[in-house]
DNA sequence: ATGCCGTGGAAACCACGA
């Protein structure tokens, strides 16, 4: 079974490429983040043309999640992250597939450093660790996915000293991905890859991919009952060099029965 | 190097992303 994460940047202008994508590689379940499409804009016809149900949590303009399940229906459990009833961003949804549940996850950016953007962020994070204590803690097999805009260590940024005071790479931030792992969620790319350079992300400009100028922010945290079902993982980085490209790739793991 | 590209929405520019 492959879960995957991937920050589609504007799924309007993306639709072929994530079409293409999903008839060539078959993901079993996708968590999509910045849809950039109001509610009623969201492609559902044609993503149920290729075999997905799905859930989404769109808004106009920025933001926006959805949960993609092949041959069956996600079964929404909330499309909150709870703590904040004043919070308007569409930042996360979460559902039950296949006897897993899925929270997807678009954290907030927080540059730039400081402001209130990166306060937002840090409180975001809060609320995060919070619902993440709880389904951490579950008897149930649980997997966080998507865009945290965390750069976790050093290995995960092509040129680190650039991006000492960058809200992806804060020691704030950084803290909150800890105490996340302190919480028992394990990182299942990292985990299978202790020592490999790994990016999921690469600017549009200055040529960042041809010059794997690179960050690793998309992720995949596996609760301790699901972490021994973990068997590959990876990330799809030849999709980042295909037409229109979004600047994330797609980010996955494998799942054993 | 602090938006050079790219998207969406409104307006022929601006906000936002990482």
């Amino acid at each position: 079974m492959k879960i995957v994460t991937y920050n589609i940047n504007g799924i309007g202008a993306r639709l072929q490429n994530l079409l293409r994508w999903l008839t060539e590689r078959t993901p079993d379940v996708v968590c999509l983040q910045e849809l950039k499409a109001p509610q009623e804009k969201f492609p559902e016809a044609a993503i149920r043309e290729a075999g997905y149900g799905v859930i989404w949590h769109g808004q106009k303009s920025w933001n926006g999640v959805a949960i993609l399940s092949r041959g069956c229906e996600p079964s929404e459990l909330r499309r909150v992250l709870p703590g904040d009833p004043e919070d308007a961003h569409s930042r996360y949804i979460e559902a039950t597939v296949r006897g897993i549940k899925i929270g997807c996850i678009y954290l907030p950016n927080g540059n730039p450093y400081p402001g209130p953007k990166f306060d937002y962020k840090l409180r975001w994070l809060g609320r995060l660790l919070t619902h993440a204590a709880e389904l951490a803690a579950s008897p149930m097999p649980v997997v966080l996915a998507g865009d945290f805009n965390i750069i976790p260590t050093e290995k995960d940024v092509y040129k680190p000293e650039r991006w000492v005071n960058d809200a992806l790479f804060r020691i704030e931030v950084r803290e909150a991905f800890v105490r996340l792992a302190s919480q028992g969620w394990t990182d299942a790319v990292r985990t299978l890859h202790p020592d490999a350079t790994i990016y999921t992300f690469w600017d549009f400009f200055r040529d960042a991919y041809r010059r794997d100028a690179g960050l690793r922010i998309d992720h995949l945290l596996l609760n301790p009952a699901l972490r021994g079902r973990l068997r590959a993982a990876g990330v799809d980085r030849d999709v980042r060099g295909w037409e229109k490209p979004s600047d994330h790739a797609p980010t996955w793991i494998e799942l054993s029965e």
